[in-house]
DNA sequence: AGATGATTTGAAATCGATTGCAGCGATGAC
DNA sequence: GTCATCGCTGCAATCGATTTCAAATCATCT
């Protein structure tokens, strides 16, 4: 059996409610204290978290339910969260729901069942609808993607203003025959699509937009097939990193030159986006500061609890790269 | 205040204990278990997980220590560990250490505050050296990184033969001044200078190992000085994905062609390495089975606690890409 | 009818901590 | 000398569930 409080007290030759005074900030004399301590180290005690959680009635715990920590988007935010949590005397339970409502369902529930503090989650099209009605016992956080506005606090990017500028270096770099591929579970992709669609009526351009599973695969698949179509379009955006490595791809399977052929431009500035040559025009996130915003909304939500609801909107940062070089002729 | 077992118990006219079987799996009257059903539908109620943990005196919860979740070779892994673990009903704790022995410590330790049923760890050098003596009360699995022999369940890449594999490759195509760049933080990354090593005498070649910070900034520092020496390496052996990402920025900063003027090759497949042209030749590890044979042999500990320890030895796969060409000449 | 046994149910103990309240000794004020 | 105050300590209640044990119910059999 694992040591317990008692213990450390019987070792110390003190009552258990001292022992726990003299760990926590209690008042208890210097020599008790130091007994304590000896105590403890010396049964090499532990507390036990489920017991002090269940007594005190805080958990300091967050949880945060994203799509798919897969996805370097929502590792970085998930390990800024992370960061911000543990550094505040609080830990993390992180929940993959791969965009399925059943799943954001089950681990909502969870996050009630561990009386969590409160709740970061980037939640799909089809459950945002239903939050209004569920009642929370804690704050609510909304990251990426937007919900029934006031509702809850989030944080999220200028989709539109993101789009848009895609669009607009675009258009100055000659191109005219634009297509859009966005992803269709989140209102991020929705936001993204009308961002781009606005931009492209104001040029005067004729564009498509179309919409898949925010995977690389569905991407790949979607994008082998338009590009193969005879009216291939001059460029791509790409609403997301995922969806942009499987454009990537497709163009390579084509044969097609990157930006001669087919000028892209996308979401998320990863790694590689700067390694593969042609670099690849993106939209950069403020990943970390997404997720310390998050947090800090948290915080002071919890401190105020009754003050209105706040809306962070991030701008991105365009990284202009040879992707979308100018259009000859 | 949120609704308990004994709200439901009231609402329902049964007693605690009644609901708490009629919700688990004691016997109940099939009448009975509806009325609770009902009643907890009617008043929302949802078990406290602090409180059934303590009592029950197990957490189904497992502990997953790494050094940075934004390592896509921990992210694959941990993705896989809790697909396995949420799979089996457990949750998951994760944990990243930046590879500071220091927060490896403070993150044990947690663990063992949560009594988390069991444990996965990537541990530094440093902390290997400690683990023997310290006492655990749960079963530890280690990944990646091998630990005193016998000891822990361990799950590893086969890296002597890896990195043998890469030389024996760069042989083939007629590199012959071959540098290794290798994480200096882990066994895994002396392990993987060893295979080097013992590959490139095996051949009669002359190499150089170096060693730096397992990060990309640290690995393009030492490459960008390495390329711009006098006896700049035909070919470059990185030991990681992050180490990867390093060497081929700093081929680019110095305008070298891969592979004519510098071949490369390294450890993780990435979804970048195969969108870069020329591709990267890499040691593909098996990330999904590394994880769930992690989750399978704590699953198996548990079962079995006096069970020899066993060491599960998993085999890389070579993808040979453009950047190790044969050398012309 | 009464004994037997199977099946449900409830009362109460328990997990390991925190915390309100009362007690106690020492000190200082009057 | 007495009483109030202060600082520290211990007792006991409590958090919300699970689980043991005994009681209650009911059908079945002799």
């Amino acid at each position: 059996m694992t040591v317990n409080i008692k213990d450390v007290a019987r070792a110390a030759g003190v009552s258990i409610s001292t022992v726990s005074r003299a760990l926590g900030k209690g008042p208890v004399s210097a020599e008790v204290r130091e007994q304590v301590q000896a105590a403890v180290k010396a049964t090499g005690y532990r507390p036990n978290l489920s017991a002090r959680r269940l007594r005190s009635q805080h958990t300091l715990t967050v949880g945060l339910i994203v799509a798919d920590i897969r996805n370097p988007f929502f590792t970085a935010v998930s390990r800024a969260v992370e960061d911000a949590a543990y550094q505040a005397g609080m830990r993390v339970i992180l929940c993959n729901t791969d965009e399925d409502p059943a799943r954001e369902a089950l681990y909502v529930r969870l996050m009630q069942e561990e009386r969590v503090t409160g709740l970061i989650f980037a939640p799909t099209r089809a459950t945002i609808g239903q939050l209004r009605a569920a009642p929370f016992d804690f704050p609510v956080v909304l990251i990426d993607r937007a919900g029934p506005d006031g509702q809850f606090d989030t944080v999220v990017l200028d989709n539109r203003a993101a789009s848009a500028a895609l669009v607009e270096h675009l258009a100055v770099q000659g191109y005219r025959r634009i297509g859009g591929l966005f992803g269709g579970t989140s209102t991020t992709g929705l936001e993204r699509e009308a961002g781009f669609s606005a931009a492209m009526a104001a040029h005067g351009l004729a564009g498509e937009s179309r919409f898949v599973a925010p995977n690389a695969a569905a991407a790949e698949a979607e994008a082998m097939a338009w590009l193969a179509s005879p009216a291939r379009p001059e460029a791509l955006v790409l609403s997301n990193g995922l969806l942009l490595t499987g454009a990537v791809k497709a163009a390579r399977a084509h044969g097609l030159r990157i930006p001669e052929d087919i000028g892209l431009a996308g979401f998320d500035n990863e790694t590689w986006t700067g390694l593969v040559q042609p670099g690849l025009t993106v939209i950069e996130q403020p990943v970390e500061t997404i997720g310390r915003e998050a947090m800090a909304l948290l915080f002071q939500r919890l401190k105020t609890p009754q003050a209105p609801t706040r809306k962070v909107v991030l701008s991105g940062t365009c990284l202009v790269r040879g992707s979308t070089a100018a259009r000859a002729g």
